[in-house]
DNA sequence: TTGTAAATGAGAATCATTCGCAAAAAACAA
DNA sequence: TTGTTTTTTGCGAATGATTCTCATTTACAA
C-alpha cells in the first residue's frame, strides 16, 4: 500500500488531523481528479478503493480542507457544491446555461483586483468566488443541444 | 391601492406574465429594501401585505424574476440564497466571516474583464458571480465578535 | 361577462448536507 | 507491543432550503 505523503496529506498531518485511510483515499481522489467533483461523485470514486466510506465522512472531509483553504467548493450553477484541489494559479468558471459545459479560464485583472482591494480596505481575503454564466458560442449559434 | 407601475412590474408585465396581487406585494418588498433578503425574510414582509401568501409563490416569483435578469442571487456565505433587485451599476461582496457583516464594492476591473472575456470568446454572459469571504478590518484586529 | 390558461396555497416530497451516538481506529505513552 | 485516550467513522435519523402536486382561484382577452 502506498504510504507516500501527498501534499494534502502533509498539510492535513501538519495541523494536527489524524490520518485515516478514508481521509486518505478522499484525498486521492481530488488530487487525481481534474474535473470538479461533487460530493456524491467523489463518495463513489472513494468507494473503489474504500468500501465502507460513508458519504458524511466524504462532507467532513472536504469541510476539513475547505476550511483549511486545501479545496475550494464552487456552485458552477447547480444546486449542489463542486470541490477541487486549490491551484497554483487562481482560475475562476464559467458555466453555458445550454450544454453545462464548464470552462475554466483565469484573470489576472481580476487577481489583481482582488489584491488592491484587500490591502486599501485591509481585509484578509479566504475566498474568491467568481463564475460567469450565460451561453457559449457553440449554443448561442444554435448549438447541439438546440436551445 | 396603488396601481401604479414599478419598473419591476412593467417588466414583468412586458413579458407576458401576469400581475397577481401576490406577486405585485413581492416586488415592492424587493425594491423598497435596500438589503440583501432571503426566500423566508421576503415572505414575512410580504405577508404583512398579502397575508394568505405562501411560501412557494415567493420562490415562485423571485425564479421568474432571476430568469428574466431582474433580480440577482447571492450566496454571501450561508448556505440560503439572498436575493436583490439588480443594480444600475454592478457591485458586488465581501462577508465577513467574523462578524457577518456584508460590504458592497464595485470593481470596474472586474466588469471590464467580464466584458472582454466574452467578447473574446464570444459569450453571451447572463450573470457575474463574484464575491470574497474573509476577515475584515475590525475582526482581524480582535473585533466585537473576539474570533 | 365568460372561458381558459396561468398562478396560487397548502402540504407533501425531494435533495443536499449535517447531526447524534455507539463502535472502530489513530496517536501516543508506557 | 499493549493499553489508554481522543479522534474519526458509519449508520440512519434529522434538518433546512427549495420544488412539486393538485385542487382551487384569478387575471385577462374576447
Amino acid at each position: 500500500m502506498n504510504l507516500e505523503s501527498s501534499p494534502l496529506i502533509t498539510a492535513l498531518q501538519a495541523s494536527g488531523h489524524r490520518i485515516t485511510r478514508q481521509r486518505r483515499v478522499v484525498l486521492e481522489v481530488l488530487e487525481e481528479s481534474r474535473e470538479h467533483l461533487d460530493a456524491e461523485s467523489l463518495y463513489w470514486k472513494a468507494r473503489q478503493r474504500a468500501p465502507r466510506i460513508s458519504l458524511a465522512t466524504v462532507y467532513r472531509t472536504v469541510a476539513v480542507l475547505k476550511q483549511m483553504g486545501l479545496i475550494a467548493e464552487y456552485s458552477l450553477g447547480e444546486e449542489h457544491g463542486h470541490f477541487e484541489a486549490v491551484p497554483e494559479t487562481p482560475h475562476y468558471h464559467f458555466t453555458c446555461l445550454g450544454c453545462g459545459r464548464v470552462v475554466e479560464f483565469d484573470a489576472p485583472q481580476v487577481d489583481r483586483a482582488v489584491q488592491e482591494l484587500a490591502e486599501r480596505e485591509n481585509l484578509e481575503i479566504r475566498a474568491v468566488q467568481f463564475s460567469l454564466t450565460g451561453y457559449c458560442a457553440r449554443c448561442r449559434a444554435g448549438g447541439p443541444d438546440g436551445r
